[in-house]
DNA sequence: GAAGTCGTCATC
DNA sequence: ATGACGACTTCC
């Protein structure tokens, strides 16, 4: 007898079909299940949805000869289950984007071009493949493991008594990626067919975890219980990763934020390694936050929860702060391990005061004299600077003509490798002009510096400098323009280990989470901008990025007593320096929070931005403030409880030739801050279909944004 | 978001 | 006349 089902297909938020379609079949399918559907003149991919009455009785009453036919079923698959489902809902709810593009977007891209004969011997080839797996089975050779600390022991034995989620708050060095080891060899043994999610913040991050899980799990349950998701792999790779998953054959999941919606039956674990990394905040598209996800699914799933970092999120935090006076304290519950495993000191923080020095100083002298008593003892040195390419402008002295992007509000950046300038908004790159294209002046130059042109100047300044080995001095560099190729990475990063590069500059991406055993300095040349930055996270920010490159040097324990961590500022008396010094996070973060509740952001309130582009800002600004006055209207703030500031142009006001305006919500309460946006979804598509809003070419609503 | 239609405009 | 490009519409 034929059923209508609902079907979720790939619809944004912000189209006319963002909701539910309805679909005819011969029998009922359960909930989860993959389809494919025609939509349009198309073939797509569906996913199976919970039948609801209402939307049940609004396909009854639409014109039955709309109503097409499910045209397949990927029957060799087992339905998502419920927990994947309630996910998906939750994030398309709390988001404010559709279930539809939350639940594709989640499925391997790959899926989507199978059919069901590809598919089953797909699963075939997988299948056999893992069952050759060495020692598959057998009983446990015991993977050699170090020895716990006290501490370690401690943090296990909290973890198992407590349901969580939990805060592990643990220096760079404390020996973290044990505790995630154990934690998951313990959720593995309990249970044949429990899964583990362990996530990081970076691409660059998954190799060498996977390299550790690998070691340690692989002897045990083979070597395809382990498993990586991130979208650096091909399209195979992914769909066989997703199948593993899915199948529950991996044991293992390791990956960046995408993971958090691998569909894992038999989830009992998950960990969110630098919890406190923006990156797990996604940025496009569905902007979600992974790391509050897996706090999420955790608890839905009743499997734990397990955050990790040095230097935690002021908002992880503060939840796990403990019971004091009338506070019941947070949700969370915090570990501490303060302790470096081995013998391995924190480095010495040492400020260099640029104040005392002269304007054009742009290196300390007794940094760079530090750097060089390093490369005469063959150690090595890292230098970082957040800010690629030569010089962030080009500016002629003359007639003032600055190297503005005439698509964006944003200077192009100079890059003297391939002698272009460079847009870092748009893409937008042009040869650098010989003479200034405003007046024609052949006396062009440069303002401030990027990664490349340290590079220059620190080999220039101690190419004098005697190597050990009599060899000379070699600087290199590393930053998203070195590694554009895939592989670059990995073989620089191996150049450093082996010993052949004596200062290494980089951006923060070198800073996360490499390890680089003969590092015995690292500097930070001009983090000042962060100090005094109108972002209210920029100090977090800093503080971290400080902490973790200071977490870099002396690794090894025979070289850590003599380490240091310099950073140059005008502005040494700053408080953030001070908790630097005596790598006192705790401080930083009281400081923080207190300063946050004093202004009303977060943890303290809950946020959500409302954007819209378009060509013009008038245009853009115009919309959010007509979607402002229907909120009104509507009576949805009338409890005062959301504010809703006027609208304002973005940072970088024009990306692109599109103009970029934002309107900010801010409330004390997170349940009231949702009930308002799921209230004014509607009326965002009524105010957008109006004829004089015709012209904003897109909105979207940030919940829990990462910048303001 | 993807894929279609339709109108405008520049170019061989 | 051809086709490139953008605006607009539709999709159970």
């Amino acid at each position: 007898m034929p059923v209508l089902l609902p079907v979720l297909v790939h619809t944004p938020a912000h189209s006319s079909v963002a909701g539910v379609l309805h679909y005819r079949h011969s029998g009922d399918l359960p909930a989860g299940t993959l389809v494919r559907v025609p939509l349009g003149r198309r073939e797509t991919m569906g996913v199976v949805w919970e039948a609801d009455a209402a939307g049940a009785l609004e396909a009854q009453a639409m014109d039955a000869g709309r109503v097409r036919d499910i045209a397949g079923v990927l029957d060799g698959l087992a339905p998502m289950d419920a927990g994947w489902r309630r996910l998906v809902a939750f994030s398309a709810r709390y988001y404010q984007r559709s279930a539809g593009e939350v639940a594709l977007a989640a499925l391997p891209p790959q899926l989507r071009t199978l059919d069901n004969l590809q598919l089953a011997r797909r699963l075939k080839r997988h299948a056999a493949a893992a069952s050759r797996a060495p020692a598959d089975g057998a009983p446990a050779g015991p993977a050699t493991m170090p020895e716990l600390t006290a501490e370690q022991s401690a943090t296990l034995a909290a973890i198992d008594a407590a349901p969580g989620p939990f805060l592990l708050f643990g220096a760079t060095g404390s020996g973290k990626t044990e505790v995630y080891l154990r934690s998951v060899q313990r959720a593995l043994d309990a249970d044949p067919a429990a899964q583990a999610l362990v996530m990081v913040p970076e691409i660059n991050l998954t190799p060498q975890l996977e390299e550790r899980f690998r070691a340690r799990f692989a002897p045990r349950y083979g070597d395809a219980a382990v498993v990586s998701m991130h979208s650096g792999m091909t399209p195979p790779q992914r769909l066989a990763s997703w199948l593993a998953a899915h199948t529950g054959r991996a044991r293992i999941v390791l990956g960046t934020r995408m993971a958090v919606f691998a569909s894992m039956p038999g989830l009992r674990l998950l960990v969110v390694d630098e919890e406190h990394d923006p990156s797990y905040k996604q940025q496009e598209g569905a902007r979600y936050s992974a790391r509050d996800l897996a706090v999420w699914r955790g608890r839905d799933a009743g499997a734990k929860v397990v955050l990790g970092s040095a230097t935690p999120s002021l908002e992880s935090w503060h939840q796990s702060r403990p019971p004091e006076g009338g506070d019941p304290g947070g949700r969370y519950l915090r570990l501490h391990m303060p302790q470096r495993v081995g013998a391995g000191r924190l480095p010495r923080v040492r400020l260099a005061d640029m104040a005392l020095l002269p304007r054009h100083v742009t290196l300390a002298p007794q940094l760079l004299a530090a750097i060089a008593e390093r490369i005469g003892r063959g150690e090595q040195s890292l230098v970082l600077l957040n800010r690629r390419g030569y010089a962030p402008v080009l500016a002629c002295a003359d007639c003032g003509w600055k190297s503005e992007c005439p698509h964006c509000s944003a200077y192009r950046v100079f890059h003297k490798s391939d002698r272009t300038l460079r847009c870092h908004h748009c893409g937008f790159a042009e040869r650098v002009p010989r003479a200034c294209p405003a007046c024609g002046n052949p006396d062009i130059g440069t303002l401030g510096r990027g990664t490349e042109r340290l590079e220059e100047q620190l080999a220039e300044l101690l190419q004098g400098t005697p190597r050990p080995d009599g060899r000379p001095v070699r600087v290199a560099r590393i930053d998203a323009d070195t590694t554009r190729q895939r592989g670059t990475l990995e073989s620089q990063l191996a150049e450093v280990h082996a010993g052949e590069v004596d200062v290494l500059v980089g951006t923060q991406m070198v800073a996360k989470g490499h390890d680089f055993r003969r590092i015995t300095l690292v500097a930070a040349v001009n983090p000042d901008g962060a100090l005094f930055s109108s972002d209210f996270r920029a100090p977090e920010r800093l503080f971290s990025l400080l902490m973790q490159a200071a977490g870099r040097a002396g690794r090894d324990a025979a070289l850590g007593g003599a380490s240091e961590m310099w950073v140059q500022t005008a502005h040494a008396a700053h408080p953030l320096f001070a908790a630097l010094r005596r790598h006192d996070y705790p401080a930083f973060a009281a400081d923080q929070l207190a300063q946050r509740a004093g202004a009303g952001m977060p943890p303290s309130s809950f946020l959500a931005l409302v954007r819209a582009d378009a060509r013009t800002q008038e245009t853009a600004q115009a919309f959010l403030a007509a979607a402002r006055q229907a909120a009104a209207e509507a009576g949805l703030d009338a409890a005062d409880a959301v504010a809703c500031y006027s609208p304002v142009p973005l940072g970088v006001q024009r990306v692109a030739d599109v103009e970029r305006a934002q309107m900010l919500l801010e409330s004390p309460s997170r349940a009231r801050l949702q009930r308002f946006l799921s209230g004014w979804q509607p009326l965002l598509h009524a105010v957008r279909a109006r004829p004089e809003h015709k012209a904003v070419l897109r909105w979207l609503v940030d919940v829990d944004p990462m910048t303001i």
